[in-house]
DNA sequence: CTGCTACATGACTATATCACTAAATATCGA
DNA sequence: TCGATATTTAGTGATATAGTCATGTAGCAG
């Protein structure tokens, strides 16, 4: 069954856009991924993401301000976690996509068949 | 129950934000969405999202080195197709998230119980 | 008040990318 | 071969964004 085509202004093109853009770098999706057991403090996410403080803290603004994250301030501490499941969603059709992609790939090779021990 | 959590190195990170990446341009959604009922010839994608022919090309040509599109050439023109449905299926999980952000921002809104005409 | 900790922000540099123009390439018909 | 059409490629200027350093701000301890 065909899908059912719908319209998309410029303006919902660009919303759109910009939300895979906010996915498309990958030391943000690092933060994601270190929040994808549930909430952390920018300390935490700092050293599961091993990266500098001003720049993580930068993209934390950034995912907050896309609506993906959400603040909690506590004492000294700032908590951080994902409040939008699709960035699960999202990352795992990606990685569907380019698993079945390089599956495809490696069949277009022209590998004889030698027997090749499973690590 | 919890997702279960997957790790991801950083050049795992890398490809699924390259992917992303492809998809934060609306020239290319737009693209993408020209090819949305099937095959088109590049000037059929010229005329249809109204972009200049250069553009588009190039688009054309990262968005098939991205495996999203393929190619195939008749005579004269070169005909493009949507080779990877995840396409669509990013664009929906993405519409269905904003949509359901500006539904709990306008929720946050004060409005007072006047009637609404809906157009 | 002072100092300390946790985080945010501003300024700056380097890099990347988009759109545009112009030129090149490929295919078909005369 | 010549010219017309269709598409790609190259070069350029403008814009944007990541990363980094330095500084600013908020809350707690003393």
């Amino acid at each position: 069954m065909p899908r059912p085509k719908k319209e998309f202004s410029d303006v919902a093109l660009r919303m759109i856009a910009d939300r895979f853009k906010i996915m498309s770098e990958p030391m943000r999706l690092k933060i994601l991924h270190a929040l994808w057991d549930g909430e952390l403090s920018v300390g935490g996410i700092i050293e599961a993401s091993a990266g500098l403080q001003a720049n993580i803290s930068k993209h934390l603004g950034i995912l907050q301000q896309s609506g993906l994250v959400s603040r909690r301030k506590d004492g000294l501490s700032v908590y951080y976690r994902i409040c939008d499941e699709t960035v699960f969603e999202l990352c795992e059709v990606v990685c569907v996509s380019l698993h079945d992609r390089l599956m495809a790939q490696m069949g277009e090779l022209p590998i004889m068949a030698q027997k090749r021990k499973s690590a």
